[in-house]
DNA sequence: CTGAAAGCGCTTACAG
DNA sequence: CTGAAAGCGCTTACAG
């Protein structure tokens, strides 16, 4: 079957090609009664425009890249779909890449560019120096998803972790908790050392002696550790997670040895994912809504697209709640 | 910052655009002087062919879409991953949809061709007639993933769910389980369609009465519908899943009543997604690997990209098998 | 092995 | 409100 061109189109409806195209792009420039003759004719014949002749013409792709380092965690997924169904709201689509050897690799960056993208939404683990001295000078926008921007040329959406981990940690503390363990990952993650400077600062004032265990990503790494540190004796009244699933992890072997959840060890989890509502008893979380990070991400960013001299690049830090299951009493 | 274009590389090199294009694209016909030459100045100037010139000139895109009913399912994710993969050794970009309502909607599919992609993953949980129909005369190659094609003018790569099924209800009846429960969903989605042929295969051969539940793929109403069969006092021996999340949802709930897993009640999931090993105890699974099968799929589609003549699109059977974990004895 | 030239399918000032 | 024409940045037969 032949795809039909813009000519097929002007030649049916006996216009030129610049008419059929200002129907299409600036409709409003047409006289009606030639505007729905060409309309009609596009719907017929299904006509849609060539995209990459269309970016080349108008140095606009409406497409945006999605720079993700892994699908493999829940919450990566569930930002995508926030971002993809405001770009589908906007019109944008959307061109995935996963890397997360960024800081090393100057090239990746560059085919990003250079794979024709109006705008970059951009989610990266550790905001390093080198992450930052590659992406500079990138060509269109870019906003920064899950993270907070350093830098004034680009627009960032997040929570406000440092402060959301001082609070449920004070929120233990109140509750006469004293022992309350910190589980974070070994890698360095921006986030997740956010985390864990809002628990410290907590603990701090409370005049606690911080705890802190940091394992691996990985679920069967997580599970010695965590064996490790119970056949050590050690039984904390909190853990405190920076993800649902060590925190799922740690209850679950807590639990196994005969410890009670929530009554001798109340656990908490930093993400609010899928997993939390799967665990037995259901995992409290401190909620990172990355839905809606993903959705406002790519409002921001289509901003700086089609507004590039009204707009600035904003930090936005979105609010975020505690989200009271079962796994604390 | 200014993007250097084909031309400054043709300047900078002394030679004309058709030899950089050709040290770009078909570098053997370029002698290695001229070539090492260009390459060189390439390099400096971190030169990067426009992609949307590139993709009218030559009418590829090297750009494939992946389209998915949604993204808020562990498998997606895991499926996505291993296309990903298998797309950047190829040296292939992927183009995102998420649509769930194609059989409806003939645009949306339109938009996707139009899109400039070489060729299209297609994941669609019910392969109905209306979807056949909508794909019918896609200009490039389509490659089902986790489906079979029923046309021969598709590809596709998935397991053999029928016979899954089939066999792991059998090998329970081995055992001497009589009341084994199939928990499925309500919504038809044609993998599950093909679970539960197995199963009932399996049963009726083994002159047992099939016992189904159907729900949602919401995880608060799962957990109505199993506190409603509990309550009428049912009690399977086994329960097999169609998801791995409807799986944990039956098993937590009948802890919580008080019934063991897997002494008095076993469960199996039917993906072994993330979810398998976060659970208490950790789920037995018929695995399903997800992330091959879209690694697959996409090496297929490459192979019909690139060698249209010599390929046959075809109907990959991935093998799969069972994952023993606490969840049965 | 290399260059000049046509063409991919659009968009957008510029005229009228 | 509409058309003729240039141009977006490449690729690829076609000559030589």
């Amino acid at each position: 079957m032949h795809q039909s061109k813009i000519y097929d189109i002007a030649g049916a409806a006996g216009v030129s090609l610049a008419t059929v195209s200002r129907v299409i792009n600036h409709p409003e420039k047409v006289k009606k009664a030639t505007r729905d003759r060409v309309m009609n004719i596009i719907k017929n014949k299904g006509y849609i425009p060539n995209a990459n002749a269309r970016g080349l013409a108008s140095r606009r792709s409406t497409t945006v890249a999605v720079v993700v380092p892994t699908l493999n965690r829940a919450s990566v997924s569930e930002m995508i779909q926030g971002i993809y169904d405001s770009a589908n709201h906007y019109g944008y689509t959307i061109r995935l890449f996963i890397t997360d050897n960024l800081g090393s690799n100057a090239k990746e960056w560059g085919e990003i560019v250079a794979s024709s993208v109006d705008g970059i939404l951009f989610m990266n683990d550790e905001m390093s120096s080198e992450v930052y001295s590659q992406i500079k000078n990138t060509p269109v926008p870019v906003v920064f998803v899950n993270s907070v921007s350093k830098d004034p040329e680009y627009g960032s959406v997040c929570i406000n972790n440092e402060q959301s981990a001082y609070n449920i940690t004070k929120n233990m503390i109140e509750k006469g908790r004293k022992k309350i363990l910190f589980i974070t990952t070994e890698h360095i993650y921006t986030v997740n050392i956010q985390k864990e400077k809002g628990y410290k600062r907590a603990m701090e004032e409370g005049g606690l002696t911080a705890e802190i265990i940091r394992t691996s990503g990985k679920v069967n790494i997580n599970e010695e550790d965590f064996r490790a540190y119970f056949d050590s004796g050690n039984l904390p009244e909190v853990a405190l997670a920076v993800r649902d699933s060590m925190a799922i992890s740690f209850m679950n072997l807590a639990q196994k040895r005969g410890i009670k959840v929530p009554e001798q060890l109340e656990v908490i989890g930093f993400q609010n994912t899928r997993y939390a509502i799967l665990s037995n008893p259901k995992l409290t979380c401190v909620d990172t809504p990355i839905y809606e990070i993903g959705n406002r991400a790519m409002s921001q960013l289509t901003e700086l697209m089609q507004k590039p001299e009204e707009t600035k690049p904003i930090n936005e830090v979105v609010e975020n709640e505690i989200i009271w299951r079962e796994s604390t009493r």
